[in-house]
RNA sequence: GGCGGCAUAGCCAAGCGGUAAGGCCAAGGUCUGCAAAACCUUUACCACCGGUUCGAGUCCGGUUGCCGCCUCCA
């Protein structure tokens, strides 16, 4: 089964078919570092990282590289409001991603590269640029000649003419086209900077992209993701950059992802809506955001508010409850026994299909529900007389392939402290004895502590509340 | 003006020509000492109007309403 995606420089859902045999080489670009993600920078982080883990099981080798904005306009504003330094800043916003986004659940890169550790590289792709006659310098600045590159407009499906309509007039008096943009900035009085062939500067924002790319990965990549929002311009001058110095097609898979609205509204700073994940995990599991995010395929809008968090909190919860009881029932099951067959061509088939919805542009959407599926063969399973040990072992490993495609984590095994099963036996004696009143209290008392007693036939169950 | 997206049950959400997946919520039932978990049952004239087709949420045309990009933005 090939894996299809929808690549936006198409327009087509295609066949995914990397440069190399077996290796995808990635690119999604990463945040400007001058705050905290909030939930839409979390959505790209959160869907590209899955699609990593899809192909990752689908048996690519994937080399992943996502890269830091560490110095823009962005982060000298915030450097000048907090009278920091850009760097210290930039630090302590790469830190945050990278607790954010673990507890998200995403993996990290196998390369982070940061702008300003390859200004020299950026420095001599603009050379090349210019060399090449992609790029002139005017007034300290360094701009891309966008008429030069006749491919401009490809990816967003523009003629150029017609963005020439929509571009702002008077927003550089520098350039000789206002279509052309920047690729190098010269530094104003005070601001962080870096000697180069034009004066004290630095890049521009699309730049980076191209010659980081370039360095970790080759001239020519697989897979290049971002918001959709980054379609026009930021991906659009990537690929003029990149294309104009290596001659070659610079990334044969574009995706995008979709935008996130706050109770029907665009996320935005003047509306005061944007939501944080360093703040919002403070209340929920970043595990139900994730599996929010992905509840929606991840080419569509998705509208965020606190309901529909709990809904997904208590879809979740239904699953990993599942997971659970199998769990439970594994120590009172036995060898295998006559209807196993259809048990374990059932979980097969389940996770068949799981497959084929993420091999069909990440269908993320309907995975989860194939997830219902299991949980719920798995729970009409626990119904039986017999178990086996055998069924319930499929129907787990099933389970933590699945989660682990989605980036979503089961806990594992914990053991109680001796108070805790010293109360439970005591509550099992009360039981026997027919004292419910003690047995109530004791349950209540417990569910105090957050743990949840369920009395089977195969005995007392227990997990966290 | 250019490019694009969306409109499916109270809520969320799949669906890509063959008479509507899944989840949340709700109601009834079963199981249980009581719970919990779970299982069973119940809930859709797919925005509107035309058209193509034996057959259309699904294709085509139009209407209405929302939204995104074209400018820093995930």
């Amino acid at each position: 089964m090939p894996v299809m995606m929808y690549n936006t420089l198409t327009r087509k859902k295609e066949e995914f078919i990397p440069l190399e045999k077996d290796k995808v080489k990635m690119y999604v670009c990463g945040p400007t570092v001058y705050n905290y993600i909030h939930i839409g920078n979390a959505r790209p982080a959160i869907v590209f990282d899955t699609v990593r883990r899809h192909l990752q099981y689908r048996g690519f080798d994937v080399k992943y590289v996502s890269n830091f904005t560490d110095v823009d306009d962005k982060l000298i504003r915030a450097a000048n409001e907090l009278g920091e330094e850009v760097p210290v800043i930039a630090d302590r916003f790469i830190n945050a991603y990278f607790e954010d986004t673990h507890a998200l659940g995403c993996q990290k890169a196998d390369v982070h590269p940061r702008v300003t550790e390859n200004i020299e590289l950026i420095i001599e792709f603009i050379e090349q640029l210019v060399e090449k006659g992609f790029a002139y310098e005017s007034g300290g600045d360094v701009y891309y000649r966008t008429r030069q590159f006749d491919g401009y407009g490809k990816l967003s499906h523009q003629s150029i003419d017609e963005l020439k309509v929509g571009a702002r007039i008077g927003a550089g008096e520098k350039k000789d086209d206002a279509l052309d943009f920047v690729l190098w900035k010269a530094a104003k009085e005070g601001e962080i900077s870096w000697g180069s062939p034009w004066g004290e500067g630095r890049p521009g924002w699309h730049i980076e992209c191209s010659a980081m790319a370039r360095k970790y990965l080759g001239d020519s990549i697989d897979i290049h993701a971002g918001g959709q929002d980054l379609t026009f311009p930021h991906h659009e001058n990537e690929i003029a950059q990149s294309e104009a110095v290596t001659g070659k097609p610079f990334a044969r898979y574009w995706l995008h992802n979709g935008y996130i609205n706050i109770d029907n509204e665009k996320m935005s700073k003047s509306l005061g809506n944007f939501v944080l994940v360093h703040d919002i995990i403070k209340e929920i599991d970043p595990q139900v955001l994730r599996f929010f995010m992905l509840s929606v395929h991840y080419r569509h809008p998705v509208n965020y508010n606190k309901e529909l968090l709990d809904s997904s909190a208590a879809a979740l919860g239904r699953l990993k409850i599942a997971y659970e009881n199998l769990k439970h029932r594994k120590q009172s099951s036995t060898n295998l026994t006559n209807d196993d067959d259809q048990w374990l061509e059932k979980v097969n088939a389940h996770h068949d299909r799981f497959l084929a919805e993420m091999d069909d542009d990440f269908n993320t959407a309907n995975a989860i529900s194939v997830l219902f599926d299991l949980s719920k063969d798995a729970n009409v399973y626990l119904l039986e007389q017999h178990t086996s040990v055998q069924v319930i072992d499929t129907f787990l490993s099933k389970y933590e392939d699945m989660f682990f495609v989605l980036g979503l984590t089961i806990q594992g095994e914990e053991l109680l402290d001796e108070e805790i099963e010293d109360l439970i036996e005591q509550r099992n004696q009360a039981r026997k004895d027919r004292n419910f009143t003690r047995a109530d209290e004791i349950r209540d008392q417990l569910k105090e502590l957050n743990i949840i007693l369920e009395d089977t036939s195969q005995g007392i169950r227990w997990r966290r509340g």
